[in-house]
DNA sequence: TACTTTCGTTAAATACTGTTAAAGATTAAA
DNA sequence: TTTAATCTTTAACAGTATTTAACGAAAGTA
């Protein structure tokens, strides 16, 4: 049904988690298990999900704290929230930072995909093919190969390029923010990296002016925005 | 904040429909209350509803019947289940039905709109999240894409210039306040920035003076208004 | 009227961004 | 390990966006 949808499981309780995982696989989702706040941060921004299921209490890095770094990364990718927990704060809380769905413990696997596929129903096909490759105008850009192609030309990306292009692609038509930008590419958001980073959106107008309907617009004092005409 | 997003709730307890459609209500929806699922259907084919709530054990018609009768004539349109019952076949047969969520009595009020907005954020077209094109005189506006555009002339705006006309657009033919306008471009409604929205309010001035029927005028003390005539 | 506040406009100062090139750092090849 | 190629940062300067200043005009107030 919902087949190859990348799902990115953090759960600390390595019972639960390694169980929902396998479940959620044998579902037909393709679904990667980690097990701390920081791992999960790690993986998002390595990888490309289509879904995010935090645990909230864990330790180093707590989910809620979790969902908001990757808020700022990415306003659209479906977070839901799966807890011990069920005050109604926390509750609040998790929908207040972002989240599509707040499940409490235990709950049935089965309503955990009914949830999930009620959500996913909604979420916009952002261009992004199966593969985790993103179609922007004439371009075809494969972030795990570094790769931007057209159908005569393919250029080899740098990290940064590479890194960057991805998230403007994952926030496509809305503000990648420079601070945002800045901590998940460069790790800090000091004065020189800032100029980096200029550096880099310029190098990027470069590869993608083959295609005049895209263009990658400044926002003053806020951060980019990736626009396909 | 979603002011005048169309509910149409179909609850058949009184003192829970009363409570709750008074409660949206107040907290700047449109409710309509509806007692069972047949007067419900017929309300939604009359009206046109943004987000509906369902009561599932209810006379003469019930919840997944109405739901599914809805869902033949819109599929897209939110649908959240109200109910008392938490059988797990319940669950699954409101998701199956097209639900977009489930909630089980008792429950936060709180909770309950926070789960109308997660989902409302997800609805194309709503006021909330739209972004369309203006026509002002013989301009077009796509906020967008930051583009005044007529058909011999392309104007690429500022980021400042962008919201603030978006405002005034919003506004058109009433009057857009000092205030509401500094908190939203500016953040904050000091003096300076007051000034600087003057400066603003300058610049588009002369961005639209092509077409001399549009006008915005001052309304002394209150704000700004983009006039048509 | 005289006085105060608010607004319109232009121009200056400041802050931010675009781009290129050189310098420094890292990685791959010899 | 040294050299060469590539990637990233820093510097420099040009260009743009936004804020602040200045001054006159208009509107409200006593």
């Amino acid at each position: 049904m919902n087949n190859s949808t990348k799902i990115l499981l953090v759960e600390d309780d390595p019972n639960l988690g390694l169980l929902l995982s396998e479940y959620l696989n044998a579902k037909g989702f393709d679904c990667t298990l980690k097990i701390n706040g920081q791992e999960g941060y790690d993986a998002f921004v390595k990888h490309s999900f289509d879904f995010l299921i935090f645990d909230v209490m864990m330790p180093i890095k707590d989910g809620f704290t979790l969902a908001k770094e990757v808020r700022g990364l990415d306003k659209n990718i479906p977070i839901l929230f799966l807890t011990a927990k069920s005050l109604k704060e926390d509750t609040l809380k998790g929908f207040n930072v972002g989240a599509d769905d707040y499940m409490t413990k235990p709950f049935s696997m089965e309503e955990l995909i009914a949830r999930i596929n009620a959500i996913l129903r909604r979420v916009p096909n952002n261009s992004e093919t199966e593969d985790g490759v993103y179609e922007i105008g004439i371009f075809k850009f494969n972030p795990q190969l570094q790769m931007l192609s057209t159908k005569d030309t393919e250029t080899k990306l740098t990290t940064k390029e590479n890194e960057l292009l991805k998230l403007l692609c994952k926030n496509k038509n809305g503000v990648l923010e420079r601070n945002d930008a800045l901590k998940a590419v460069w790790g800090d958001d000091n004065y020189f990296n800032g100029r980096s980073m200029d550096v880099y959106i310029a190098k990027l107008r470069k590869h993608l002016k083959l295609d005049n309907t895209i263009e990658i617009i400044n926002v003053h004092g806020k951060g980019f925005k990736l626009l396909t005409k």
